[in-house]
DNA sequence: CATAATTAGTTACAAATGAAACTATTTCAA
DNA sequence: TTGAAATAGTTTCATTTGTAACTAATTATG
């Protein structure tokens, strides 16, 4: 067997080339993280969310959540305020810079998605989206199985 | 846009999940890192490569390389020898104890992508794998276009 | 209702990583 | 040739990350 022909070797190689051109046009032309990106765009589909559901939806820890929240309060993208129900939580909005920054870069976003799909079929790409559900799914239950 | 709907986001995703029941399958079971078992997969394929071909067939950088080789040497799962015609370069091969170990952990890393994709069809699979190819090539290029 | 267990989030510390500077050698070009 | 540029690989240092321990608040239990 060739690495090269390894699925999870496969998948880590494609997404990694993939994520670092984003990561570059992010930092270059916007000066964000691929992080705070990706909990920008949360809060511009949900505003009003705390840490909790916030790692919930990135697939990031707690800790990381944490530390980008910092980052985009220092940064005045968002504000923060304690739950009324649960002082230990704080729920996060977006500011006006923030959802100007998000409605700036999102388009561009998408447009960088499109562009990679291009030389996809429409019938490729929806088959693409199931294997990268049911891969999830079995990836899941894999997770728990003894080895 | 939901950022779950954003293809680079999935792929992290899905990468990621996989990668870590993997790394943590190598830790545990044969104290190994990915980074390891990558090289001395290649090495198992191909024995007796540089240090830079190593980085052309594994997607890690000469810096991640050169901590590799050193780890795996002192684990004595590689030797080294420099190179005949350019005194710079070494020529890495694997051991007895390294090509053992290859030979235990390969079978079980075969039956673990079997196990992921055995929810999906031969026709999906071999879409899947288009797929990956053509989004290679495309990320390739729209990292080299200025966004 | 008191206290033990759980949960939300933060902090501290160690390990992993990446970029840049570095050494040693080779190649190129005047 | 011989000095300049390029290349193979290593080291250094600052940043990022992950784990574990921590604080503060809430919920569950006897």
């Amino acid at each position: 067997m060739q690495l090269k022909k390894f699925l999870p070797y496969q998948l880590s190689a494609l997404s990694n080339k993939i994520s670092q051109g984003i990561a570059k046009y992010y930092r270059e032309q916007h000066d964000i993280t691929v992080s705070e990106w990706r909990v920008l765009a949360i809060l511009s589909d949900v505003n009003h969310q705390t840490a909790k559901e916030l790692t919930e939806h990135s697939q990031m820890d707690k800790v990381k959540i944490s530390r980008t929240m910092k980052l985009l309060e220092s940064k005045g993208l968002i504000t923060e305020r304690t739950c009324k129900d649960d002082a230990r939580a704080r729920r996060y909005n977006l500011t006006i810079n923030g959802r100007q920054l998000i409605n700036e870069v999102k388009p561009k976003a998408i447009d960088f998605e499109k562009r990679l799909i291009s030389t996809l079929t429409e019938g490729e790409i929806s088959i693409l989206q199931k294997c990268i559900s049911t891969l999830n799914q079995q990836a899941d239950k894999l997770k728990q199985e003894k080895p």
